[in-house]
DNA sequence: TGGCGTCAAGAGCACCGCTCTGCTTTGTTT
DNA sequence: AAACAAAGCAGAGCGGTGCTCTTGACGCCA
């Protein structure tokens, strides 16, 4: 597999694989996951459904590329919120992600819903997705670790120390983190991870209707607030 | 539309109806709301697949009737961790609902993913469900409203005031609700609720594989923890 | 006993994922 | 340059889907 193509047969076939994957992605923004047919994909590029299958084995195989596409692009999004604040302000940083994740939601909701909302039933991702999949809660666990590098004690945002249980629950990712973040802060980092993915869910999947104003900036500012909230309950407010 | 049957065609009709949605609801445990179709469940009672839609009108509206029927589901089992325990004891009954939530999931994820998940691309739900979609969130706010009569302050758990934006962006919850609960205390509780779901769904849907234990109880230990730590940012922990 | 409304069944339309069979094009090897 | 292998493509076809329309049978009520 050349990672540049070499022969004009290489070329063709890269070529015709990104437009592939050029029209699943747009019809993934149109008509979400459920209406991502191979046959529509083969019909908008002039060719037989067939031959699509010379391309990417199945529907299943292209759902996950498109996955993977995903997670890349939502953590390049973070990772562009984050970079774009020093790492001496933590908050700034820590706003700019949300701000971030929540930003790329918006704008591309069936990629989203793609990512955190229902899981296509019988297809299990591969092991492929992980990598791209952490890219953004890295950027969280990089902001505890500064914190944590700068003496910030989280046990008292987040009110009390683990259980024996809790801990022993959080052994996975204790594991793989800088030995200077506790387990209470892992546990309130995690807090505001699914704060920040239940909050956007919510706002996305249209359960917030007679909740929040639909006033231009409502959503905006509810979601300000949010942040403000769980920066403090990550010690870092 | 008698809601009491009097002929024996009513009565059919009434009984071929249930007996099409409970095949839906199996149909809709075992293999998502994707593999819900109605020509199976024609092929199930034995009737042909054009005879179903004698009863139910489109594969829309039976997906419509499931989801308030999984909304129903879901609010009876939170208004039954609330009602099991007295209401001076709001840590416990808000400990109650949560894990009646979590518990409700666990034993339905795909109803849950129906509800809480990515929504159906081109389905819009109808007015029917947003009464039945209030019910546990109506528990929480009544705890709050509980915890606000009892003079508990809010403000000061969710640390610092609401900006006007943020009032504002509430305006429609806040009208609909007892005038003792401040803004302070609905952006908490909002928050509780989006931590909540958005736990759940991490969970259910197989994002906290190598963050949280596999270990039996470690799940229940990390939600355990999330809990408490839920009760002390509303005040009543 | 008519007539009317309801019901079930079948055929059919357009779509889907996927496979198999040929045929053509391309690249490599002798 | 000729021969061969690989890859590409189109078409037909299988079984499945939601949904519609027509046809015929049945029960109920006047």
């Amino acid at each position: 597999m050349p990672s540049v193509p070499r022969t004009a047969r290489e070329r063709a076939r890269a070529e015709i694989t990104s437009e592939i994957l050029d029209a699943g992605r747009r019809h993934l923004a149109t008509d979400g996951a459920a209406g991502l047919s191979l046959r529509a994909i083969a019909r908008e590029l002039g060719m037989a459904s067939s031959a699509v299958y010379r391309y990417v084995a199945s529907r299943d195989e292209l759902l996950t590329r498109l996955i993977i596409d995903a997670y890349d692009s939502l953590g390049a999004a973070g990772e562009a919120g984050y970079a774009a604040v020093g790492r001496d302000d933590l908050p700034g940083r820590f706003t700019a992600v949300c701000r971030a994740v929540r930003d790329w939601a918006l704008a591309n909701p069936n990629e989203y819903a793609l990512i955190y909302g229902s899981p296509v039933p019988g297809y299990v991702a591969p092991a492929d997705t992980i990598g791209p999949a952490s890219r953004v809660s890295n950027l969280l666990v990089q902001i505890l670790a500064d914190a944590a590098a700068r003496g910030i004690e989280v046990a008292a945002a987040t009110r009390g120390e683990l259980s024996q249980a809790g801990r022993a629950a959080l052994e996975p990712v204790l594991g793989v983190l800088p030995p200077g973040v506790t387990g209470e802060a892992i546990q309130g980092g995690l807090m505001v991870w699914a704060g920040l993915l239940g909050t956007v869910s919510l706002e996305l999947f249209g359960q917030f209707h007679n909740v929040i104003g639909e006033n231009p900036g409502d959503r905006d500012a509810f979601f300000a607030e949010c942040v403000t909230r769980w920066a403090a309950q990550v010690g870092i407010g």
